[in-house]
Parts: structure tokens; sequence; C-alpha cells
DNA sequence: GGTGATTCAAACAAAACTCTTTGAGATAAA
DNA sequence: TTTATCTCAAAGAGTTTTGTTTGAATCACC
């Protein structure tokens, strides 16, 4: 089995991923490993969870390193916040590395699925590195200002 | 405060990581959020070993992934590890996409900290792409059989 | 030598997470 | 309908992690 050395999965997630990578079901997984497809289906959820998590970890850390931070509210205009990173790209003499429409489209990625009606449904910080590169963590949820039922599909 | 949602970082070490990177000291930090140096010290250690195991999943992750796996123990010559990748890919008809001296660069660099005297010191999780690329996990520490003391500097 | 910045180990309580079982549902195909 | 596959929530016991304190140690620099 895969080591698991210094990482957040445990090795009976590791056991679970790498058998159902190999395309087993979680049923047969579970005769396998001996236990129940449920208890599969449980270690399967938590082991993505986790790698969710190491995602947005890195994520975070590469938006807190830049030279600038701030944060725009849950709520804000997809305009707005456009605004807000080059007005602080000009306080900081930070020259943003994109003009506006690139920026959108770079923005609008990686918080599209936190989106609705031109809003984000979200807090999201964002980091202006030293050569103008924009960087976007996106973060907690924040219905009383969004006005959505993230739990919802 | 950066939202820590659904990150493996705590509120405590996003607030050092966030003030450690504006340049305060340590002491300084210490005496905003009301604790001693020895504390921070303490929790930004935990942040940047969290950091770490981020990263270290999403490699294993990306090995695992891999259509073949296999693991290559401690001990084993690089020159060996190099002959195992080729027959792995022979036996399932991968044609790897590096011809041997790029291969051993491409290999050599993210084991290089694990390795001394042509060796390496850890088991190693290599995984092949459908397409021939390579992908490795350096795992756990092996000193029986690598005979090396990990914690010397 | 002294000083500022940082690191480390040990110990402890509180908090968070893990795997598991049980029992119930959801979905889609035969 | 039956079957296979997978999901979900609640609850429990066990393990791990966290923040903290204390006291000592390291390192670079004046």
């Amino acid at each position: 089995m895969a080591a698991v050395d210094s990482t957040i999965l445990t090795e009976r997630q590791v056991e679970v991923l790498e058998l159902r990578e190999q395309g087993y079901t979680q049923q047969e997984v579970a005769e396998k490993i001996g236990t129940t497809d449920s208890n599969v289906s449980a270690v399967e959820r938590a082991a993505t969870k986790n790698v969710e998590k190491a995602k947005r970890t890195l994520r975070l850390v590469d938006t807190l390193s830049a030279s600038v931070t701030f944060e725009v509210p849950a709520g804000t205009h997809f305009g707005d916040m456009i605004e807000m990173v080059y007005s602080h790209g000009d306080t900081c003499d930070i020259k943003i590395a994109y003009c506006r429409p690139e920026l959108y489209s770079y923005l609008y990625e990686p918080l599209e699925k936190y989106s609705a009606g031109n809003k984000i449904r979200r807090n999201v910080e964002i980091g202006l590195t030293h050569d103008g590169d924009v960087r976007v963590f996106p973060g907690e949820v924040n219905d009383a200002i969004s006005g959505f039922d993230e739990t919802r599909q």
C-alpha cells in the first residue's frame, strides 16, 4: 500500500481510493477489506473531502502570500469586485497584469460556482502579487447577505 | 480575517500566517494576538506542516490516479528504478514518454533530497498514466533498509 | 558578553477527526 | 418490481490534533 506519511489521508482512505481507482465497486471493495458498502462510501467521501481541503489550503496560502490582500464581501457585484482590484492596485502601486475583460473571465472561472445573478455568494479573499498577478480564494458562505440557500440542490 | 472553511488550516494558523506574511516578527505577532512568542512559533510550525501535508496529499492522489501504479522499495538504485518504470510500461502497453536520460533527471528532481549514493532512502510510489507520463510520490522512511539516520542534519 | 528573533520538547485539556455500525433512502437498469 | 450501486445521518468509541504554558536552547549580530 502507498505510504500516507505526512498526508491528510489515512491508510484506510488510501486503501479505498486505490481499489476504487482500479475500478472496483464499493461493494467489492467492502468485501476485500472486510466491511460494509455503506462504510466504504463514508470513507471514500471523507477521502474526497480531504483532497478538496488540500486543494483549498494551497489556494488560500497562495492568495495570502501575495503582497497585498483584501476581502470582498458576499453579495458584491462582479463589476464592483473588479473595480476593487484596480483601486487596490493603484493604492499600492501595482499595475494589474490584466485588462478589464481579461480580469473578468480570469475571476469568473474560479468563482462561477459561487455566483448567481452577477453577484458573488461568498466572501472572497483576493491577493495581488508584486508583478500584478491576481489570486483568488472563495471563502465561507454568507447566506444572510447573499440570500441563497447553499444546501439546496 | 481570511476564511478557513474547508481548509486544513485553523483560524489561529491563518491569523499567524497573515501577520507574519506582512512582515511582523513572532514577538510582534504574539503581542497583537495576546500570547507568547514561543506559542506563535509553535502555531506557525503547525501551519507550515499542514501546508506541506496538503502538497503531499495532492501529489499522492495524482500518483494514485494514474492507470498503473507500483512501489519501489527504499534502498533501490536509481538505475534499477528506471528499469522498473520501463518494464512496467512494457507489461501494460504504455510507452513511457521519456528517454532514459530524460527520465533520470525527471525522477531525480523530486527524489533528490531523499537520495544518497545513487540509492533512494524512501519507499517511492510510481504511477504511469495512459499517455506515458510518470508520477512520483516519495513515501515513508525505511531506515532499516537504507541505513541512514533521517533525523541527523 | 548581551540582545533580539526564533526554535524546541514536554505536558495537558479541549476540540476535531476517524472508522465503524445501523437503518434508511436515492438512482438507474434489467 | 427487483437488483445493484451508491448516498446519507446519527451515534459511539478511539485516536489525533490544537493551542497553550514553561523552560531551555540556538543563532546572528552588535
